[in-house]
DNA sequence: GGAAAGAATGAGCAATCGCTCAGGTTTCTC
DNA sequence: GAGAAACCTGAGCGATTGCTCATTCTTTCC
């Protein structure tokens, strides 16, 4: 008999899903086009084209909203993460490490500013478990990855070099930087450097 | 005859050359301890110690507060970066270069939070012209120095660099880590290594 | 000592925010 | 086709925000 605890509905007719994911979109493009503080319930409502009173329907809290977005985010990096970094492939570690790298560069040199607001929002709220999970789980499965690869201290390792090149990374999309290939030899060569792999192959 | 087209008053008195310290100091403070979204002006004021009137006779708008805290924080670290690569030193490139980085650490690692806040705001608004041009200056003074190591493309590799450090010190700052010695060593680690200069001498 | 300029006050305005709720519309189920 | 369940609507509430302005207090200068 108590009142809902959890006033997010989860959406059961085809309607009802779309509505879901046009909120989402309409943050997410609000977030890319005018960042954090131009975002209100009302303008994702509207942008999504349906009204407050549906917004609230889905989603008990505006930060719900974007704690899903970053979920999301997060998740599909994970999924990535662990796609680069799975065993037996048959591939090095050195092969592995360019794949890591190179998902890195696609999940964030597209939209830097939303990489950015999102990043920002993470460290002002405490947020989701899960999301706050996700992150671990990020930091985690590098870590892993780079213990079997015989890099000593690998959790401050995997700390170091997720945030380094999240750092270059971002700064280059802000910048309009566009050649991805340039920008996977540079970060290759940061990379190494850190873990004194000596010269890579390419250049 | 025309209004004051800029409706910042600036101190005659030493009392209100206090009170503008004073506001400055607690809006830093509020940033420290919760963060931009938590700062409001009436907030500001009280921290203060002041009335939102005075708060207004020094400071045309909010953003014009965050604004000059922003602008001091890049004119000190540019005149440390001016110090750590003045020429006539009989130092070395190498010498000159950990003592860029140590520069770098000594801005960021202390406060984590507001580092970030004020990045954060700097990405979200047009901000003052000077103070744009404060962060020109400092990317422009790192690509010199790299130019005159005999560095390729300085000014892409001042970004990449002064991007993966902040990157990797805040992150850094932000888990706690207060040991500035390791952290010179693993941020030299990244920049050599980006760098390709080989081994350092530190390990 | 007196007037003008500088400095400080704080109640409160206009705008905006996150969010609610009473009701209407569409879809599902039998 | 009828009732139920799911879905959608939007005016507007209460709180908060950035900021103004009429007024008062303080300092400077002759």
């Amino acid at each position: 008999m108590t009142a809902p605890l959890h006033p997010r509905k989860n959406p059961r007719q085809a309607r009802a899903r779309a509505t879901v994911t046009a909120i989402l979109e309409a943050a997410a493009r609000i977030l890319v086009a005018e960042g954090l503080e131009r975002l209100t319930t009302n303008r994702v409502a509207e942008v999504a084209g349906v009204s407050i009173g549906t917004l609230y329907q889905y989603f008990p809290t505006k930060e719900a909203i974007l704690a899903e977005i970053l979920r999301d985010k997060r998740q599909q990096l994970l999924e990535d993460i662990r796609a680069a970094t799975a065993e037996g492939t048959g591939e090095g570690f050195e092969a592995r490490l360019s794949r890591l790298v190179e998902a890195a560069i696609a999940h964030q040199l597209g939209q830097p500013t939303l990489a950015r607001s999102l990043e920002y929002l993470d460290s002002l709220l405490p947020l989701e478990a899960e999301t706050q999970a996700l992150k671990a789980a990020i930091l985690e499965r590098v870590a892993g990855f780079l213990a079997r690869g015989g890099v000593a201290r690998p959790d401050e390792s995997a700390r170091d070099l997720v945030a380094a090149l999240r750092g270059m990374i971002d700064a280059a999309g802000l910048a309009g930087e566009t050649d991805r290939a340039a920008l996977f030899r540079r970060a290759m060569r940061l990379v190494r450097g850190y873990l004194d792999l000596g010269e890579g192959v390419s250049r």
